[in-house]
DNA sequence: ATTACTTTTAGTACCAAGTCATAAATGATG
DNA sequence: CATCATTTATGACTTGGTACTAAAAGTAAT
């Protein structure tokens, strides 16, 4: 039995977020109805034509490939910021941070995060890890989120300046690192 | 002057490289030509229409999040391997590796090799990173290959292992890093 | 059952951005 | 000037639509 028009409409949004790249016309078989319904409904659901949406998943593509190169620079999200003195960032675990067999973040997301932070911190065109001593302190999982605390502490006799950095979920201590970072003016090159 | 062929369908392809989404007639103003001379071209040069274009985009879009989730886990690629002992991988820095304004290695991508090898080497179901202290020694640029060598050490009193990692691009060292490893069999969980 | 209203289908004209094929105009070169 | 490559023009057809009008079918209420 043909199902009812809300129905049709429900399963009609689902269909085309989850296969974009189809058109009314293979629309029009699967919900056994005329091509017309299917456009009427698009309409009233807001759904663009087919090309549309293929030129909208293309140009998030192509944006993609941009903001790839500009987000990976920060990993996780600074919520505050003293330019030279302290910041901090939070970073929500998710599968791709995890080990796909157990739920574990890899060690490299959350010291990526730490030290995305360590060099954002620092009012410099460009900072550089020099050294770091770090310390993964308990586990995390995924779906746990990690607030990462940066300080700017002293320069060190080479004019290397250390960052510490402590990562938290709920309060509770899951890593720290101390970061000797290079300045952008005593460049190494 | 209005270019010759040849020249012209060099910077054609250049252009629809460089801007898939544009269409024959505004190609067409560009080069001061003819729309039929640029869909000649076109076929000369095997170039698809527009929509083809974007399709072919958007489709490669849908790919990569695929890719994205599975790739994760390792970072570089391991040539060598002798479980408990040794392990070597190779990672050629890339465009998603730098700093989007240098093009210098963010220092956490020459840690995730690091530390994803020194999780390759044990032979564990999960091996976990419980601390490390590591040295960025160099800069590492876009297009160099670094190469990370992974030698498991000691037990510690504690019962973790130590994994000494040192990355050289052409032999010059850029990274050093000691990891010290829990094992699955004494999981902190 | 008749009326009123919603939902669906049909049909036409039109559009963008093409393909395909044929023919004519233009340019350069021996 | 003849000849060949290159460019432009023209027309018919294609896909996957929009926009609009009109008719048909289904559903509910009086």
């Amino acid at each position: 039995m043909r199902k009812t028009k809300a129905e049709r409409q429900r399963l009609l949004k689902e269909t085309i977020e989850y296969t974009p790249f189809i058109t009314d016309e293979e629309l029009a078989k699967i919900f056994e109805v005329s091509i017309q319904t299917i456009r009427l409904d698009r309409m009233e659901l807001k759904i663009p034509e087919l090309r549309e949406r293929i030129k909208s998943v293309a140009k998030l593509q192509w944006n993609e490939q941009v903001r790839a190169l500009a987000v990976e620079d920060i990993v996780g999200e600074v919520v505050d910021l003293e330019l030279d003195k302290k910041a901090i960032s939070i970073m929500d675990i998710g599968r791709e941070h995890v080990f796909t067999k157990k739920n574990i973040a890899r060690g490299h997301h959350i010291f990526a995060q730490a030290n995305s932070l360590a060099v954002a911190v620092l009012n410099d065109e460009l900072a550089l890890t020099a050294k770091s001593n770090i310390r993964f302190i308990r586990q995390v999982k995924q779906g746990e989120r990690v607030v990462a605390k940066a300080v700017v502490k002293k320069q060190t006799d080479k004019g290397l300046t250390i960052v510490q950095v402590d990562s938290f979920v709920n309060n509770e201590q899951v890593f720290t690192g101390e970061f000797h970072m290079y300045r952008s003016r005593d460049s190494i090159d």
